[in-house]
DNA sequence: CTGTTAGCGCATTCAC
DNA sequence: GTGAATGCGCTAACAG
């Protein structure tokens, strides 16, 4: 059920099919419509694999992300899929998990693939594999991450202003011992955060007690921080916490909150993402808004013009993130 | 840069090289370490569109999920992946997004790739497309719905039971008045839930108020469905709410406690799937307890095994709920 | 154990 | 505007 049956059904050469598929206005309409007729009764479909043997192209993007578990890289992939649907182009999607055997054996399957480029969003530092692909001829964006060097194209966040605004509102409401939940020897977006967090502790000029608290990624990881916190004498309690993601902050709110300690009056809290949850919790959660779909979108618009070679001014992309204030920081004001 | 260029380095043909692929055995480790040695240092990647063209076969399934913002879905995936990966098989992850375009374009990105299988939670009725690409020869497996007819696999839940074991629980607590939220007209499972609650109901004997309140199952439903309750006179309201699914509960929940009332003193609330969050709510949420990662795995195993013609028993399964008790229904009592 | 041959389904020259 | 030939990279016969 391939190209020539539809040929013998609709009477015709396998290569005025060809042209049906392919170049349209180039076959009489009679005969088109023949065709036509032929491909719906015997349900023929493309063989994408043999097409891309021929041509070398797929109009299919692969997709890496890194934690399907956060709602702000679910968005991000839905804005790369709306662009890339909006041009005709499929997506594959897949899921490292924060693991590197399985985002190289992502990348593996991607490269044995027929997909024309690859958005990932990189575990740790970008994969040397990445390098091989491009020479291979599969161009690739990174997501979530600076690209270093001119031959990667990059979408990214900038995290270190994101630090520094979240602490800079905590300064602002007059807090002068912040903590700061979180995993910067790990995760690179964390580390600037940090960074950020320690310009605006610079800029305020005051003194300001600052502890970094380790802690995973994750709501676990934010309860356990609560333990931590809620197991110190009051006093000795920082007055705020920023924590490096939105599900750190919800970990950590929950036990606050269950164990009576105030927020924002005892403590007050900051998340960092903006996800959907963050506005709809018991103490509603100020953070900082990252722009994931815009994020993905102009990952696969990036992405296609390059495959396409349509000129682009610029390889990489930042994205300026904005500060969500919550009453998890402002209490209920006014 | 084809397994022709690494016979050409290598000093074999390329029949050989094939054979280091595909049959290692049948080639003498010396010559073996040559052909080895030259994939290395031209960094020889197999091309799979070729290799599927020749053999009708890719090792790869596709997997089009339902909605990859729930959690259930993406635990779901991650069952499916794990075992797909353990036997040496890639998975193509994608998302339909409860939308029914979205669906049928996925469904042809994958006709017309090299996947040898589908694992697919449906939208709404399994897509006539399914059908076609059976007779095209790629089976497929249903997820999170009941298979009909012996040509279909699928892996369900039992949502009748779980929608009783849900509303018996509410019964033997009490209580008497009884709301359900949720989208039945719209969505198999939902509509399984409320039959299974209203058998719950019949089997009790007693006389109990039971409303269906129609809502979407996002926590957006949900918080629609609080402030409807909220704005009815408390003497009006039921006592206890079965949300169809945890994201509803949730939503529901935070409004009802933003307004004071009591969970569950004043109003009792279930929710359905028992996703990770359930248990982290400021009052943890009962609920129904699915096993999404067994089923995803199960999916997974089914599939391949009627790709390698494995003899089955049984192309059906079915999993049944577990009833999770936590404080939105029973309180900290003790 | 190794090399030679043919063809998977398609798009693309090039004749007609 | 249409049809016949060629080859994309690979694997499975088969012959040596």
């Amino acid at each position: 059920m391939g190209i020539k049956d539809v040929a013998r059904v609709a009477g015709v050469s396998p290569s005025t099919v060809s042209n049906v598929l392919n170049h349209p206005e180039r076959v009489a309409p009679a005969k088109r419509a023949q065709v036509e007729q032929a491909m719906r009764t015997l349900g023929f479909v493309r063989n994408e694999a043999a097409r891309y043997l021929r041509t070398g192209a797929s109009r299919t993007l692969g997709l890496i992300l890194l934690d399907a578990w956060n709602p702000f890289f679910t968005e991000m992939a839905r804005g790369v899929e709306d662009y890339a649907f909006a041009q005709d182009w499929a997506v594959l999607v897949s899921n490292s998990d924060r693991r590197a055997d399985r985002e190289s054996r992502y990348l593996n399957v991607f490269a044995e693939r027929p997909v024309d480029g690859i958005i990932i969003v990189p575990h740790g530092d970008p994969p040397e594999r990445l390098a091989d692909l491009r020479r291979q001829g599969i161009p690739s964006v990174l997501a979530d991450r600076r690209g270093t060097g001119d031959t990667t194209m990059s979408v990214s966040l900038d995290d270190v202003g994101g630090g520094q605004l979240a602490v800079a509102h905590l300064l602002e409401l007059g807090h002068r011992d912040i903590a700061f939940a979180g995993d910067p020897t790990r995760v690179t977006q964390v580390r600037d955060r940090l960074l950020g967090a320690t310009r605006a502790l610079a800029a305020a000029g005051r003194p300001t007690q600052f502890t970094v608290i380790e802690t995973a990624l994750t709501m676990g990881g934010g309860r356990q921080v609560g333990k931590q916190l809620v197991d110190q004498p009051p006093a000795a309690r920082p007055s705020a916490v920023f924590a490096s993601n939105d599900l750190v902050a919800i970990g950590l709110l929950q036990v606050l909150l269950r164990h009576g300690v105030r927020v924002p009056e005892d403590i007050a809290v900051i998340g960092y993402d903006d996800i959907e949850f963050a506005s709809q919790l018991a103490v509603p959660l100020s953070s900082v808004k990252q722009p994931p779909y815009a994020m993905g979108h102009a990952a696969a618009e990036l992405l296609i013009a390059a495959l396409t070679g349509e000129p682009r001014s610029e390889n990489h992309v930042v994205f300026q993130p904005e500060l969500v204030v919550r009453e998890s920081t402002v209490g209920t004001r006014g």
